[in-house]
DNA sequence: TTTTTTGGAAACCGTTTGGTTTCATTTATA
DNA sequence: TATAAATGAAACCAAACGGTTTCCAAAAAA
């Protein structure tokens, strides 16, 4: 669990990961206002966030006695695009010029 | 290796899966031609498929004595959903009060 | 000053992962 | 028919993963 470069889509890969993710995504926590949002103990929540932190879509800062995590998601944006690489197996009616618009945030669709 | 149900987000994780998908996403191949753009054993790179299929990415298809495998990547679309979800994070046109608007109050435990 | 809070760090553990080699089976081909 | 090609399947392996418990240190609060 010391990878010194980590991949985005490996991080991204736990599902507890994911919901760390979606909590700080929302406001800046501290290690245990984190974890307190699990089952699973602290230090494991702790892991799980240095996973976060080494491939950049986590970044802590310590004050005090408390160490906050804050979310930095810029790196989804290489996983949304590469997804969006084969867009065309889910959006049937393909033609460049579609593909290309919807390059922009605007699908409304489910 | 016998999860009935896999998870895509585990599935991409990988990136030796990733080119994989990249492969068949360009035209459907049979086993060993998969196995032929890599330099680890035929028996692994069949692993990596079983896996893909395993969340529906890939579909086998059996003739003779090949088997053709053929990209079937709907399921990325969750993850390009996903992802797209923290857009306002890459993306500077979308603000904070949006970013607030569009959170979903449906997470708490777990 | 004593106690509580916060979290880092280490040791450990069972399972999963990603790989290998070997062997058997089925299907084509010479 | 004998041989080659394509693959499945099994056994095995080291390392990574996701988790635990325990202990320690620093900062804040009583």
């Amino acid at each position: 669990m010391n990878q010194a470069r980590r991949d985005v889509f490996q991080a991204i890969s736990d599902p507890t990961r994911r919901e760390i993710i979606h909590l700080l995504a929302r406001r800046t926590l501290n290690l245990n206002n984190v974890a307190d949002h699990f089952t699973i103990s602290r230090p494991a929540v702790a892991k799980h966030i240095r996973i976060l932190t080494e491939c950049g879509l986590v970044t802590v800062q310590t004050r005090g006695r408390e160490t906050f995590c804050q979310a930095d998601l810029k790196g989804l944006k290489q996983v949304s695009e590469w997804a969006n690489t084969y867009q065309e197996f889910w959006n049937d009616k393909l033609d460049a010029l579609e593909r290309f618009l919807d390059e922009d945030p605007s699908d409304e669709n489910r």
